[in-house]
DNA sequence: CCGAATCCTTATTGATACTG
DNA sequence: CAGTATCAATAAGGATTCGG
């Protein structure tokens, strides 16, 4: 990992070195909303391949970023976790995210989009415009082929995590592109469920009108 | 610069595809404080080599995050600085400098210290602790060898930027570690000027411990 | 001297095949 | 599923050269 330091006495060129590698910023982008195993994270990194996820995670815990926990018996296989260090990134993230929005394109263009990403988007689009009294009971699982995650309200505070939300009043399935299309656009909800880009699985129509009116249309 | 992009439709993703490479960021924060010549930024970055440094400002031209401005006749030479969209990137730098703070060991443990860096955290010392009010008339020259730079304080907010300031109350010169060493310390300084460390080429004492009083002592 | 362009060596990466 | 091993393609680092 110091292999190739900068050598410099500079707070941001020693965050370079721990975090300034290719794929790194963006594994703990992935890890920011939950912990996921090593096949999610592979999956959500088009193009990383195997021996540089692996290497990247070792050195990310090696520098204190993120922990390998290994699950009880039942599940039989390990996860990755954001620990203190890591979570202290989020306002660094943040604010590259913020700048990099400002040249992102209106359309997919062939890219790839991500359930990070996406609920990176929404956590924006809540804090832009949410009404957090109206969302206290609208909690959400949305469904987007093999990856599951959730929202919810609690303490005025948009939670949004990877996994399943079994107690969700609404749960929906569609592709990530629709998911962005319809937030903040109520309106749209009703022409997606006709033509099958979203399937509501359970709760009401309503319900999932007043969940997507919470955030800002995207794009913006 | 889009060789090898991420392919990923997500903001953070978009700025490491624009910003993420190796230096890039380090060279953007060395405009951070005014335009800079070609050879000034090969000094401030040890090891990145002519081409390099080369490509890297040709891409951060395209990309529209700097701009090269050939100086008029009697300069004979041209200077980089920040566009506006490279100036927004001030916060993320900020962020990430703030996380990588955190791991900074308090010694130099034989790593390069220069300008940037130094007045990176001249600001951040200052917004910690700074009186504007007090330091209204303490406009200050320091000279680190070739490089120069300067401090003072418009409108409240303390401006520091390379380049001379010739109507400087005060003129000293040290090198970078002193200068770091007598922040937030003005009992320091009577002993540096003693050992030589430091030279006031132009005020009083007490005005430059006024000016270093300004600041919180680094380490915190 | 400044600002690169060129060559060449080493290190990192990306893709694939393979194993516990 | 969770990696390790292997190897070709790329990028970085260093030295040298060349034109203002």
């Amino acid at each position: 990992m110091e292999r190739r330091s900068y050598g410099q006495y500079c707070p941001l060129a020693l965050a370079l070195d721990t975090i300034g590698e290719r794929w790194t910023l963006l594994v703990v982008r992935e890890l920011m909303f939950g912990p996921r195993r090593f096949t999610d994270l592979l999956r959500s990194l088009p193009g990383i391949g195997t021996n540089l996820l692996s290497k990247r995670l070792h050195d990310l815990e090696e520098g204190g970023i993120v922990a390998k926990r290994e699950l009880p018996p039942p599940a039989a296989s390990a996860v990755y976790e954001l620990d203190a260090r890591g979570l202290a990134l989020l306002p660094a993230v943040q604010a590259l995210a913020e700048w990099g929005m400002a040249s992102l394109p209106r359309d997919l263009e062939g890219r790839y989009l991500g359930v990070a990403p996406t609920m990176g988007y929404m956590k924006m689009a809540f804090l832009a415009q949410g009404d957090s009294a109206a969302a206290k009971r609208l909690t959400c699982e949305l469904r987007a082929g093999a990856e599951v995650f959730h929202a919810k309200v609690v303490d005025h505070r948009l939670q949004l995590a990877v996994g399943e939300l079994p107690d969700a009043r609404i749960v929906c399935e569609a592709d990530l592109r629709s998911i962005l299309g319809m937030l903040g656009r109520p309106a749209t909800v009703t022409a997606a469920l006709r033509d099958g880009s979203l399937s509501l699985r359970r709760g009401e129509k309503e319900e999932l009108r007043n969940f997507v009116k919470l955030f800002a249309p995207f794009p913006a």
